[in-house]
DNA sequence: TAGATTGTTAATCGATTAACAATC
DNA sequence: TAGATTGTTAATCGATTAACAATC
């Protein structure tokens, strides 16, 4: 065990993965792995394995390689899989009611409790469980229900103020969707990314220049 | 210039970012960059990105810096921003039906020309300006308009026989929301994966952690 | 020309891989 | 006990940073 240093950011962008492979080997019926066939279905190597799990505690037992339910459990409390935070969305075009319907929360960790929206227009209107709430109510909401994180599927010029509104709420904690630097006004921010326009681009790249090489 | 090499995967996914600020100190009205300033706004450091851009060629002029709108437009050929890829999404689900209306596919390089999902009560279907089209349609639909990549929206399960059915009609690249992995089945295929819940799960790590060091 | 800033080489740092003693 | 496989240290590899000569 070490898990008093830092753990490196690769290693942690690699936990959900290990956690989602886990998951698979325990539906196939499977009760216990090697580092060596994990490394052989993850497309990693053993060492790498043995070294990630390591920054955590030793997970293993020589001579016999990791119990997949006892690891998978491990890492899942490692991530605050059972955590539960509660988190609202802001935001509900197209992408977000998608995100909303879309996503298992509380497989990840988290509850969903609300959407919001600054567009009267969609006010009351259901998505899944959820009658869109008006932007103006967020304190309001807040204050109530103490949301830990929001999600952000708002248009990038209304990143700033919608964040420092949030951020007035005691929300530190943001899935963000948009385009919107959030760390650059507000870098104590705990932030997620995703950039889909970067991913798609990055499959264009690959496709260009795939062609080129014969 | 160097383009002989191959190109560190690093680098390349940090091309759309590239592409994407110079774009915001276009909208500025910026008209040169030094390799300094830009790594200021990026959060980079000035000695990385000249690293980067010098992979593809020397776009730079000493004591002068970078013209923005030459090197945005560099960079946008090299990922091949201008091809306009022809690319169909399959399942036209929650997400399906907001990736296709949510994204901007023509300034990334795509030209999103179909819908297909394999529910016959979806067929017909108008999201956007496409009528959602049924699955059985598919090898009709490709050999006339030859899509270069699909867009998977698709429960995990059935993307390996999806996939094949892609891989049939010539498509090659895949840009994958599913938990499917593609590379498995068909090592040949290029593959960008999406991983939401592996990025949510990743913000919940980042909380839980946090949340221990006061 | 002098100043600025690149392109590029060298140094450093960190992450991955290999090796092996510890041990179940 | 013998065989297997971990946990961990050491070696390698690659990516980032620093430095500086080239040059606009």
């Amino acid at each position: 065990m070490k898990s008093n240093n830092i753990i490196p950011k690769n290693v942690i962008s690699r936990l959900p993965r290990y956690y989602r492979f886990l998951g698979m080997l325990l539906d196939e019926g499977m009760e216990r792995i090697s580092s060596n066939e994990l490394s052989r279905r993850m497309g990693l190597t053993a060492s790498q394995i043995r070294q990630d799990l390591n920054h955590f505690g030793g997970f293993g037992q020589q001579g016999y390689g990791y119990n997949i339910t006892q690891l998978r459990e491990q890492i899942g409390h490692i991530i605050g899989i059972d955590n539960y935070y509660n988190v609202i969305l802001i935001g509900a075009g197209n992408l977000g009611r998608a995100i909303a319907q879309h996503l298992n929360f509380q497989k990840r960790g988290f509850n969903l409790i609300a959407l919001f929206d600054s567009d009267e227009k969609l006010t009351g209107i259901r998505i899944g469980n959820f009658a869109i709430r008006h932007f103006s109510q967020l304190e309001e909401f807040c204050e109530e229900h103490k949301p830990t994180a929001a999600i952000l599927c708002i248009p990038s010029n209304a990143g700033k103020d919608v964040t420092q509104k949030l951020i007035d709420c005691n929300i530190n904690a943001f899935w963000n969707f948009s385009h919107y630097n959030i760390s650059d006004d507000f870098p104590d921010a705990i932030v997620e990314n995703v950039h889909l326009n970067d991913s798609l681009m990055t499959l264009c790249y690959n496709i260009t220049n795939s062609e080129e090489t014969p």
